[in-house]
DNA sequence: TGATTTATATAGCGATCACTAATCATTTCT
DNA sequence: AGAAATGATTAGTGATCGCTATATAAATCA
């Protein structure tokens, strides 16, 4: 039969699914933040032991850095312009409008996951755990730079920058218990501003 | 001779004084977040013993109640709208896009206290402590909500929330190191939505 | 089978947390 | 002066933090 994606090593094998883990570990940090979880309780949602954890993904820093980028994967900051930034044809106006209320609707979904995981992380008071979702959103911002840049590279700066202070604002805004219509009206009043400062000419 | 502002007790005088300790606590506690400084830090940076500070300002939690207050009263998220607030000619466009480009003047002022204490508090992982800085940004967003509705009563919904959400997007930016310039370009940005949104009419 | 390798579980490490009991010092009251 | 009241100091409380030493279980290798 096929082999396994990795062939099973020589010791003992690992007892529980690791993405499974993963995603446990994601939830508990994005619905308490990066200080407000423990090992103790992020070992006891995986439904393992804290030196299974360590030995599995070496830290309590580290973990979080494999959520993070899980995270960035699978709902990225700039998620839905991937596919229009190929097209040169692209509004931005529209995508960027699109952006903000998709994240509206998600930061809002589930009040046990409110706002955005890496905004948030942002704010934490760990330096290591900050610097870490603050890269994250640098990544962002820069993928979402380099979309605007396309069609109005001289200002895609100012642009790049207030559509991630809007998003970190609603993300906030989330965490306090907002609801997906309150948020989406941020976010339709924030497009005005990128209307008028990208016009489809 | 005249009476001191409050006639001296029985005991033992405080041998500290109780607002310049105050000061050095919003200090720390703006400079590091709730979570981020303990009551031993705090004690030393007010240049008392923890039981001292126990016995001014009751706990950890209540200390930063009266920051936030005193912070609050100091620095308001609204301060430039009380003026302007009593003026039935008031122009609410002009006097909120004042208030964005004030703001991202004072987060990015001094590197060692970026953002505002309130608004970044309320990220706090401490549930407590976020609820209070919660408390306190709700009350200005009343505020802010207020001065709109004198003259843009279907729209102070809306505008509020928006400029809180935009202050809070800066908030996140200077702690994040941005410069003085790089969040008054993101406030003058915003205010083109506010523009677009209560005309001078 | 026996050696090696890796994962598991139990238990506890030192450090730090917010907080305080006990004692002493300094003031005002009678 | 002596009693009463209040603040300051020292030294530590139990709880929780991230993390790990140790021993055992389960797999592959020779």
């Amino acid at each position: 039969m096929s082999d396994k994606i990795k062939t099973r090593g020589r010791g003992r094998p690992r007892a529980f699914d690791r993405d499974m883990a993963l995603d446990q570990a994601q939830a508990l940090f994005h619905a308490q933040g990066y200080e407000g979880v423990g090992v103790a309780a992020l070992a006891e949602a995986m439904g393992i032991n804290p030196p299974s954890l360590y030995a599995a993904f070496g830290s309590k820093a580290l973990l979080y850095a494999e959520v993070l980028d899980r995270y960035s994967r699978a709902s990225p900051l700039s998620e839905p312009l991937i596919g229009p930034a190929t097209d040169p044809d692209a509004r931005p106006a529209e995508a960027l409008t699109n952006l903000l209320r998709k994240a509206a609707r998600i930061y809002s979904a589930d009040p046990a996951t409110a706002g955005c995981l890496v905004l948030e992380g942002e704010r934490s008071t760990d330096a290591d755990a900050a610097c870490r979702a603050r890269s994250c959103k640098d990544a962002s911002v820069q993928q979402l730079h380099g979309f605007i840049a396309v069609t109005h590279p001289d200002k895609a700066d100012v642009v790049a920058d207030y559509v991630a202070a809007v998003m970190s604002g609603m993300s906030a805004d989330a965490r306090a218990g907002h609801s997906t219509e309150r948020l989406t009206a941020v976010a339709n009043m924030a497009a005005l501003a990128i209307a008028a400062m990208l016009p489809t000419a």
